[in-house]
DNA sequence: AACATAATGGCACCGGGTGCCGCAGGGAAG
DNA sequence: CTTCCCTGCGGCACCCGGTGCCATTATGTT
């Protein structure tokens, strides 16, 4: 009676497919026809599924380009912890953000064609929002921890909205200038929070 | 056949209502239903029009809470453009953003109600992205003009997200806390963007 | 072979949003 | 007053994203 548990002994049929293989048909037709243009229909045919099952991989059809956001999610929140208690907070906050935002070079252009969809689509511009939330609460959560705070406080929530608000600056930047370095501008972002308007890196 | 022009000579039918109207009548519905309980057909109703009619006043059900921000955004513009020369960008920010979120107290309740609507239900805080986007780029044209930058720069648009941020955060914290005085926590945040983290404002 | 489990797919249905067209109301020219 | 033009209104049909329901298919267990 007592069946081991976990995910490596499952009854029942196979997922025929995965949400990251979905996303990646997803961002090719989004790319290349448009997200409004692309129907659902057209989508879950060209990924070889039926429109219902779609729906049962992605709540919408505009989660479909974030493909597994929660699981990027979760390897910022352990990179966070584990930053020595010596870092400083604006500090450790730059660091991870660089961290977040670097992957192997083989997958830059599929990062550049998904972001370039995010900021350029009015509805998945809005839909955003929804992911950043997640985002912030993870940033808002650290640094309630090492400030002794509760991350529903002001500061935290503060903190990681600016935090969130150098990001998006920086991703902006990035796709509408070719040559720009994304680290770069992250970096300096991240360094503008700490220092303040006033600072050295001003006008 | 030079007819006059502008829209105090005005031929054919008036409308029967204002966006002011609807979107006050649809804040009512919404607070007391839920948005999503409320369907664009019943508020078309309760404001006495159809509902095709309803869709020539708002873009979508979404917009109609907002009412006319266009205007509001027309203020601001103005405030940042009269700000004397010789104030110093962060504190002409912080200036901006009390006056834009200042409003006649019997308006407070309205305005309350608004915002816990649109930082409440999911649907609308992912449209307002689209709102902010507006009222960002008035941010970072003040910022490119008093800095002798363009508007699409990464440092003018950082600057606006940042004091987005700090608007949304303060907004948070002003709903979850009856008690919060919002000009103040605009006013903290404002400072906190000026001094950066590691100013004297920090933990 | 019989059973339990989990994923798939089809169908009907709902709600937001749009194109189209005819109609209603109002001012201006005759 | 009649005619004409202009503008807003309403109804209809339709599209599309998203969901509830249920039968079906594929796999592992007994």
């Amino acid at each position: 009676m007592d069946r081991a548990r976990g995910p490596s002994v499952r009854a029942g049929r196979r997922p025929t497919t995965t949400r990251a293989q979905i996303s990646h048909v997803g961002l090719g037709l989004f790319t290349r026809q448009g997200f409004d243009q692309t129907g659902v229909e057209e989508l879950a045919a060209a990924a070889g599924i039926s429109r219902r099952t779609l729906f049962r991989y992605f709540p919408s059809k505009s989660d479909v380009p974030w493909g597994d956001f929660d699981a990027e999610l979760l390897r910022m929140r352990s990179f966070l912890a584990a930053l020595p208690p010596s870092t400083p907070l604006a500090e450790g906050l730059r660091l991870a953000l660089l961290d977040f935002n670097t992957f192997p070079p083989e997958e830059a252009p599929w990062h550049r064609q998904r972001m370039a969809l995010l900021f350029g689509v009015p509805a998945l511009q809005a839909h955003s929002t929804l992911m950043y939330a997640g985002w912030r609460r993870v940033v808002a959560e650290h640094v309630a921890e090492r400030t002794g705070a509760q991350p529903d406080d002001h500061r935290p929530r503060t903190i990681a909205w600016l935090l969130l608000g150098v990001a998006l600056a920086s991703y902006e930047q990035w796709l509408a200038d070719d040559d720009a370095d994304l680290l770069e501008l992250l970096s300096d972002g991240g360094r503008l929070i700490g220092a303040g308007l006033a600072g050295p890196h001003a006008a």
